[in-house]
DNA sequence: TATGAATGAGTGTTCATTCAT
DNA sequence: AATGAATGAACACTCATTCAT
């Protein structure tokens, strides 16, 4: 009675649920971290719990798709942020505050994320999660190196250096709460340390001394 | 043989039990992140499961006893710094790299923190936490006003992004592992950010400009 | 072979499965009392341990499902002896008697039953409780009207008089074992007791010895 | 230093407790039934856990304790009210007048007696639990003769008629609540069917034929 | 392929009972 | 004898995962 359906219908179904499924995945993540109850997440996406682990063949597995999901975003943000080609270096800025944002707002977009990468780490230098980093790695450096080309940022960090200080501070950001001033100051503070620095003449070894001369 | 043991005889050895569980747990949860198993820290602490419970009603109740001690010692650190009386200023970064080293040390200091932390915004506006909370504010407040009136630190900001800028940095130091030079770099950045900035004229607006000049 | 089986299969299933899980509570509840561990219904019902709690949210809400049930076979009983046309007004007897050995066979049919009320009382003001609660008084009363109009039963009791007595009357039934002899007693006077009943001038005071004298 | 006191004190001391400790079991298990937690006993009785346990082997010998005495005080009623040598039999209903008003005003005084009693008919042959039912069921057994000869109750039941009704009856009661209406009724229904019955010519046996004619 | 009911190991929590003091 | 902290088996309930339909 029901004429049979073709084939190609159910692969293009398929591939909308898995989309589903990831979108609705990276929501409920966010809201309620990686402990978030997996029935959750397939109720938000419109699916059976079984349609989920058919797409993703473990939870875990849904994590982490989720978290390269955003490693992928991010590493686009950077490549076409990169491709300017006469730069002032302030790009990395507004990559740096973009991402931030993008965090905060999701309330613990780092939190899933760190707590995949936690697991990652141990034992996912299998998958494309390595790939993926690396490649965002690549993009956050080129990034850099070009701001630092153009004089906007200190020359005595890199790469990984950036990656840990934009977790941090989406952390900082989201403890921080929403209000605007904290914010903005927080930024501030951070965006000012990775300007080039003046000779601060000996800060923190003899400097200290010469200073409280001035004051004291 | 054994001299008449104290009246306090059982209270001792029951506040001992009582303070190896604490530790256990703070151990534990330091690895493993907050979903640790109870019964870990049980075996942990040498007693037995009912133990536990019996001192602490919930793991929500351990988990939360767990975190107001860590902000305790914390505020006692930032007194003790703050206790100087001729004072540089400095204490304030060597509170600041103190915190941030023990956080990272214990993998998820933080996590625990602020998943405890968001529960407890939640609805722990009883028991001792806003106290503990104000009074580790206050002592960090002071120690930032002392340091700020030496002209260590930038006037522009207060206690809360202190806070912020602590929890986020020891996330950042989390995820840039065990290096010791990343650590260093990461701290540098931002300590350099918290100090009194020159006159960087028009930064982000117009001075890029101007020093893209000298470097492009 | 086996015909496309109706869309509805699962459906039949999970229904045959709530059924069974229902019938073994029953029993083992008629058994142990609602003290019975949740695990044993579960073997009774011969499902796994997780279906019981996917059928029924906790196990109060299985041991008032239970008690429900049972109210529920009580109302079609009465009902379906309330039915006859031209009453005498004995089907009243018929259905104490009936549901008074029903209760007493299954060992505590009436623990479970007030255990389960008492803690309905308290907070089931809500669900079908208080529905199936009034339609098994309102099919009591009716069959009590019917006895009362046919001069079988006397007239100054009404249906909560009757329910607290076959609440009470299972008990005694229960506690006087199965024995044939003393349970028919039992019931002797109780029925005896609910019979209009002769003008016994001055019970408890004088008469007594007035009419021992006819009987004795 | 404290000179040793004589040991006789700490006798009185320790009966005093099982007789608080008893008590207080008595007043909890009426308020929460037999599952009541021993430790609430403990405090209502203002003495430390091991001390309940130092008195009654295990919960359940403090359960069977309680039940005891009860009975024991049930006993010690239906003597005192079968002392009177001119008896009218009236003393027969005050006897169950009394024991159903006390049964039902503890809550479940005839829960735990049960619960309890069924433990016990199951395993507590022993003990002295068989004596003080013989002698609660003699006692009842008396004042049923002496009422019996009087002529205030029919002739064709027994104790373990009554003692089931009793039970029943405390049941009934509990389950009527505490409005005085249906109380006495239920109470009136239940004095009338233990009353010496009138001729009922034909009830249940030959009506029931009768009404088969014109039914069947 | 999708569904969602079933599974069952795992976890937090309780409480009768023991035992060092 | 009394205390009350410690014990640990037992239980209700959860949730990732499987599988019959």
């Amino acid at each position: 009675m029901t004429s049979k359906p073709p084939p190609r219908a159910r692969r293009a179904d398929a591939r909308r649920n898995r989309a589903r499924i990831l979108e609705a995945a990276d929501a409920v993540f966010a809201e309620q971290g990686p402990g978030a109850v997996t029935e959750d997440i397939a109720r938000r996406a419109g699916v059976a719990i079984g349609t989920v682990f058919r797409h993703f063949p473990s939870k875990q597995a849904l994590v982490e798709a989720v978290f390269i999901t955003r490693l992928r975003f991010l590493t686009e943000q950077a490549r076409a942020l990169c491709a300017a080609p006469e730069s002032s270096g302030e790009e990395f800025f507004d990559f740096f505050a973009r991402w931030v944002e993008l965090s905060a707002d999701k309330q613990s977009f780092v939190d899933a994320l760190t707590a995949a990468g936690v697991d990652v780490q141990a034992r996912a230098a299998a998958g494309e999660y390595p790939v993926v980093r690396a490649e965002l790695l690549e993009a956050v450096a080129a990034l850099l190196r070009q701001a630092q080309r153009a004089g906007a940022v200190r020359a005595d960090i890199g790469a990984p250096e950036i990656t840990a200080l934009l977790i941090g501070t989406a952390r900082a950001l989201q403890h921080a709460g929403a209000q605007q001033g904290p914010r903005a100051r927080l930024l501030r503070v951070l965006f000012d340390g990775l300007r080039p620095q003046p000779d601060r003449a000996g800060d923190r070894d003899r400097s200290d001394g010469a200073r409280s001369d001035s004051e004291g």
